[in-house]
DNA sequence: GCCAGCCTCGCTATTTTTGGGGAGGGTATA
DNA sequence: TATACCCTCCCCAAAAATAGCGAGGCTGGC
């Protein structure tokens, strides 16, 4: 590890604002000398958080043009456990073709590197770097910074979720030892009869579980409430 | 980044054997100078693989006991995004302190550092390093091999998703779009009249979508079919 | 053209879950 | 020694989910 990825390492980790954070995207750049870096994460609800050196302008084109869909990149990254070389991926379809002409006339480089990072609760992020380099420079580029660049995308990562965890602040609950191993058995799929079998108690006690547990989580019913605690990480099936 | 530290990355991706898998971790034991280096994976459906320098008494022992459901580590890495130092944990429970007694007597070390890795489909592993040294030294030794020791549990996590699907792992239920919707609709909490009205369609309707998942994840009923849609990161809510 | 898969809607009856109301004894912490 | 929280058990009535039987139209691939 270079001394320069360190020191990268260390402003990323260093950002306390959105703007540090996006500043951080531009020195790496500016670092690596490629044309673009970015993070960008979205989650169900469609809120997304993201910073980078793309223009606004592709961003709105990407949105606009639902190229979220179509991706080869986005794709290749929900499949996959590793990092994505673009030009591995397959370009073929019409769409396909169509979104990255129309990336190049909006100035992103032909190469690009992708690395898809998970976190709890099916959080689902990307990191991505962008250059203009025929595919002999870029394959020893990647193979040179390739794991650096791992470690990179995951401390843009941990400060995302530091962000996003600051705006929220919600008190996790805590559910007891019945009322975890309770939801532990609705959550694999036990009716009420078995699982008060499988605990070793009256089916009511059960229920006196399940409610306690829905209402310290804020549940609408056992399945909201099982949801919940599953996202959570309170209960692990 | 150490030499060494490269070419055991080198030596995990060049792998060709479970065999060569263990003596990788214990490679990593020795260069580390540590007691323990174990990679372990499970999945939704609770498949699991790993490899380690775990005496087979000690996993079975782990098993035995069912330590998984009160394992502070288990617990702080499914909530946590980042690395967890074990004495950082809440060991103040009565089964936990019982457990770390256990794990000591085991021929576990004081301390612990545990790396939570994601995959897709919900894949979720674990890559610890276990030692004997005062807090001032495993801290020091953290905060140098901390970086290095991210990239080597994803190297683990890469080569392991390599030998697991080489061996056709069950291929996962994929959800159509109304499935989809009405699994993260149950997934909320929503009755059925309400998630019906909410997709704008009948309430039987909505019930075939659910019927449909129920069936193709295997599940008993409808929480237990959220249950496996959450963790396989089919919905996210 | 056919088949598979998706999307949409209807009916009836049974089983299960939920929402209220209780009660008593235990343990731990303040 | 209170107070809080946890564990255990019970009844009743209403709401919701499940199981089974149907039907037709649409798309996309072989």
């Amino acid at each position: 590890m270079t001394l320069q990825t360190e020191s990268l390492l260390d402003s990323i980790q260093a950002a306390e604002t959105l703007e540090a954070f996006q500043t951080a995207t531009e020195d790496l750049r500016d670092a690596l000398a490629v044309k673009h870096v970015v993070y960008h994460w979205v989650n169900s609800i469609g809120e997304r958080f993201g910073a980078g050196t793309y223009s606004s302008d592709w961003v709105d084109r990407y949105l606009e043009k639902d190229y979220l869909r179509l991706d080869p990149v986005i794709f290749g990254c929900f499949q996959r456990f590793t990092p994505v070389n673009w030009k591995q991926l397959d370009w073929s379809s019409k769409g396909a073709k169509a979104m990255f002409l129309d990336a190049l006339d909006y100035g992103l480089g032909n190469q690009g590197y992708t690395i898809p990072i998970r976190g709890p609760n099916g959080q689902f992020a990307l990191f991505t770097l962008n250059a203009d380099m025929d595919d002999d420079k870029w394959d020893a580029f990647i193979d040179k910074h390739g794991r650096e660049l791992v470690l990179l995308g995951h401390e843009f990562n941990r400060k995302a979720l530091e962000f996003e965890q600051g705006k929220e602040t919600v008190a996790a609950p805590t559910l007891s030892p019945r009322e975890q191993a309770a939801m532990t058995a609705m959550a694999k799929g036990y009716s009420r009869a078995q699982a008060a079998a499988d605990l070793g108690i009256s089916e009511h006690t059960l229920r006196v579980y399940i409610e306690a547990a829905r209402h310290k989580l804020g549940a609408l019913n056992t399945t909201h409430a099982v949801a919940r605690a599953l996202s959570s990480g309170l209960i692990i099936v």
